[in-house]
DNA sequence: CTGAAAGCGCTTACAG
DNA sequence: CTGAAAGCGCTTACAG
């Protein structure tokens, strides 16, 4: 029960009255520059009646402008708050870590919440009035949306998906490149029946992979022979599916460019249940670089996305954001990679 | 901007003054009890210097008592608190997945910290004011548990190491029976020179799946060979440099039980490049049952420590120490189990 | 609808 | 080391 407040007694940080620092809006101040009493700015904080509309209108305007803040919003450690539609996927923790590593160096708590958990989530989120609000893979919506930035929270969406939801400010990977990348890899090493195994329709990022697939393919001249190319969700059980299939056919691919890690490590299963060996028999591409992609066996050459990156620039912009400046950029691409490994070797 | 405290306006929760609710616990009758002034409270409650320590330990007994909080205790939403000592740990999001679904079923959101982003984050953490702190991997020592202790935010050891720390309340995992059943299944199997890649000396759940290992093999006759006994730290590379040594020997083990599952890739690896098939030539088993574990190949025989459902005891036991009841237990050991997959056969 | 007055909870500056 | 007094920020009850 110490109790104590670093913003009071620390650093030497100049401290009049209760948890309120030097020079910030008071009440008194807000109601002195909208020409209104203390109690009728007090009403207005409070969501009280008795305020005619347009008074109401002019105390918000100041209220904004000031930037007031409640006195218990300054003892409350300023928090960032980073919101999964779920913490089953296996890029939250790396996501995390780069939006923690960013919080961390300007002594910011990092929250999260599991948007899966309830649609009460947004409210729990404003209660804890974080500075803003990162949202991984589409987990607010626009209602969502249109609620934060009722409360003057900026929201910045993580975006591996690269759906341009709603004018937010965004952080995506370049997927058509990675896709391009991947694809020119396996062509240089002499393949010219190179499978793709896509993601699900609605996934824009999963069709930019297939769109920089197949530009790598017409620019190499290479001909995309429709049985090669299959569709499906983005797991591993999906990825032994369409491997047995692609091996069964009377003509199998010698190489394949999975949309995810996952997808790849269902085709080395396959592989390994038909008997071929991977590089020798089948060159295998995976997407994302997830940390076991290197312990596979063999090590699994893929395309790098950063998403500690994104997830560091995702805090910096919703920071930057919360500071009221403008960001040079609302949408970020982050680069992918080509990490060539043991999975990809030329055709026999 | 606009601020509105739902502890205020709404649900017609009787309030007397700004977001202290009737009837709570105020500095005055703190100061009553405890025969001081509220200027002396104030002064314990901020840990300013001018007060006797005879007078503020009375006080503090005090505001413990009657649950004392502060006005703007009130208006934030109440959190629960998980620090890892890093997010590097494979362990981590699984742990958070269950922690977080505790959390969200009683409504309340979860904070997470890196202890090892410096000495400055239990100040973080004590200025959310979380109902409970759990730390993971002996992330919080004796210093951080006395100031916690202080506060009185319990905190609970969410401990794979197994590790009696200072008494504080832990949820951990069955290490030894684990070590057990992984060898028993081994000899059943009919293997009888079965190595062990054991983990850090300091590390007393490695020691624990250790001497599980052992007694199964005094059990069942089998001699130990202390040349096939190795440890390291728990990591792929380990179990790469290992595996190669283990297999290099003149008469070779015919399995070999990991203490953790990246070390059973890592000696994969090494199988891989010695030409060894896995589990014909060799059979591995892991320990943890990460999720790559299923997709390796050949998939894993490992034991599952239900990480889990760990992260959610923790969180429960977090909570029922935070409302000030005692919990039946003080410390959980949570079974572990034998998962069979493809990485284990008999001996040729 | 509005604000002067009263009052609450807490903290600070300072006298003893 | 302690607390009476003063004062701050905010809210409430109520008069106009």
């Amino acid at each position: 029960m110490t109790a104590v407040d670093p913003s009071v007694t620390g650093k030497g940080v100049p401290v009049t009255r209760r948890g309120r620092r030097r020079g910030e809006t008071t009440v008194a101040v807000v109601a002195r520059l909208a020409g209104v009493s203390a109690p009728t700015v007090s009403k207005v904080l409070n969501g009280h009646p008795g305020v005619a509309a347009e008074t109401r209108q002019r105390v918000e305007q100041v209220l904004r402008e000031q930037d007031y803040r409640r006195p218990d919003a300054v003892t409350q450690a300023p928090m960032l708050e980073v919101a999964f539609q779920a913490l089953e996927s296996h890029l939250a923790i790396e996501i995390m870590r780069g939006v923690a590593q960013v919080a961390n160096a300007r002594q910011l708590a990092v929250g999260f919440t599991e948007t899966a958990s309830g649609p009460g989530w947004l409210d729990h989120v404003l209660r804890r009035r974080p500075v803003a609000v990162i949202a991984v893979y589409g987990a607010a919506m626009r209602r969502e949306h249109a609620r934060l930035a009722a409360s003057g929270i900026p929201l910045v969406a993580l975006d591996p998906t690269g759906e341009p939801v709603h004018s937010v400010p965004s952080v995506g990977a370049a997927n058509w490149n990675g896709g391009l990348t991947a694809t020119r890899h396996l062509l240089e090493l002499g393949h010219r029946r190179i499978a793709m195994i896509g993601g699900p329709p609605g996934f824009l990022a999963a069709r930019a992979r297939l769109d920089g697939y197949r530009a790598a393919m017409d620019a190499a001249g290479a001909e995309v022979d429709p049985s090669l190319l299959r569709s499906g969700t983005l797991s591993y059980e999906d990825g032994l599916r369409h491997g047995r299939a692609l091996l069964a056919l009377p003509t199998p691919p010698t190489a394949v460019f999975c949309c995810n890690d996952l997808l790849a490590l269902g085709v080395y299963e396959a592989a390994r249940r038909a008997g071929r060996r991977i590089p020798d028999d089948l060159s295998v591409v995976g997407f994302d670089d997830l940390e076991f992609a290197r312990w596979s066996g063999p090590a699994l050459t893929t395309v790098r996305q950063p998403l500690a990156d994104m997830g560091a620039a995702a805090a910096d912009l919703a920071l930057t954001l919360a500071t009221g400046t403008a960001p040079p950029r609302l949408r970020l691409e982050l680069a992918t990679t080509l990490i060539a490994r043991a999975s990809t070797a030329p055709p026999r």
